[in-house]
DNA sequence: GTCTATAGATCGATAGAC
DNA sequence: GTCTATCGATCTATAGAC
């Protein structure tokens, strides 16, 4: 692939395309798509309306690009990662390394907002919700399903459904932290909080699934 | 408390009222705030405009009565409901039936409706936020907290932090359902996963805090 | 309180010149 | 491709009659 059919022919000044994808961003991720206007997004950019309109369709189409340019720049080394992290054998060591990993992404600011804007939006467009599906949530399972087989098949742990395990883990982790950031009732996540979340899940996944 | 202030002073009619509030719950839920229109509510509501506005301020105050409104219905008793399914010896059977309980009514297509609703704006309306947060997870959380003490100190179960346990285990039965509810990649629980998922989060949370 | 009619503002999208 | 200017539709909110 080289490059997206979106794309205009010409990319001498080259800049404006992402400066206008730039500016998408931070207003949807800021007000959401219905109060975002096309006017304060060009405005923003420095361009004029029309020049957004030239290299994006509609807004639904400024939006569906900026969501999937977002989501990559955010989750897309997401499982290369969490193998170089959690490639020893300590178990514990490696469900904290998965644990910080998704703490980083999904409940930094950015991962907050783009997730808001996704879950409120996918109602009317449900690709949107199946592409940020695919693309964050889902890969992060499929890498601690993997994390979690394999360490099943060393002996480290005793787990019937290796699916399921990683999504409570996950579970565990988002716990009431991750309600009180899409709520709006916290900004940013404590550090310390975040370590001891991550701690306690740890801690709760291995007295249950170590061996006996 | 006896009437809500903003009811008019007569309530002869009475159903103008309440049918502007059900025709904006159906929309508002549906399509969220800003793609929702009052012309649009006023007439499913087979009123005009004008008497909307007789009884609400504004677009915002409608939403905001409407989440009231249908936060209170759909969240109102949780508490009682826990205390009296859950009251019994067996810890297994409790716990069952706090996620049943959570089951029927957070990952509901109106309890996901609402929380997506007031997720997607709660960036531009804080005070939402804290309003749901205050009349349904936090409710839910201090009888599930509750219900912990109590079998800790029956000795049923040995747990440090009930408070970080009740979320686990909330937590571990939104799972990926949950995820996949809100991006709606599916519109409803499929029962039998459902109580696969609640069953397997009981497991896993007596594997950890049962006295060995 | 409830209606009809409309003001007033904004928004998405485009026409036409360069 | 990029600009200025504008169209046409839609939306929130209100005025005025009953």
């Amino acid at each position: 692939m080289s490059k997206s059919s979106a794309r205009p022919l010409s990319d001498a000044p080259a800049g404006k395309r992402e400066a206008v994808l730039k500016a998408a961003g931070a207003l949807f991720l800021q007000v959401g798509f219905g109060a975002a206007s096309m006017d304060v997004i060009a405005r923003s950019a420095g361009v004029s309306k029309a020049t957004v309109y030239a290299h994006f369709a509609s807004k639904e189409a400024l939006f569906a690009a900026m969501l999937e340019e977002g989501t990559r720049a955010r989750f897309g080394d997401l499982d290369a990662d969490i193998e170089a992290d959690a490639a020893g054998d300590d178990i514990a060591a490696g469900l904290r390394a998965i644990g910080r990993k998704f703490v980083a992404m999904a409940l930094s600011p950015g991962g907050i907002a783009i997730y808001r804007v996704v879950v409120a939006e996918s109602a009317r467009f449900p690709e949107l919700g199946r592409a940020f599906y695919d693309n964050a949530p889902s890969v992060m399972r499929d890498s601690i399903e993997r994390f979690l087989k394999r360490a099943v098949r060393r002996g480290q742990l005793v787990i019937d459904d290796p699916r399921i395990a990683g999504d409570q883990f996950v579970g565990m982790i988002k716990g009431d932290l991750y309600v009180r950031l899409l709520l709006g009732l916290i900004d940013e996540i404590n550090p310390a909080e975040a370590e001891q979340v991550i701690e306690q899940a740890v801690h709760t996944f291995l007295a249950a699934f170590r061996p006996r």
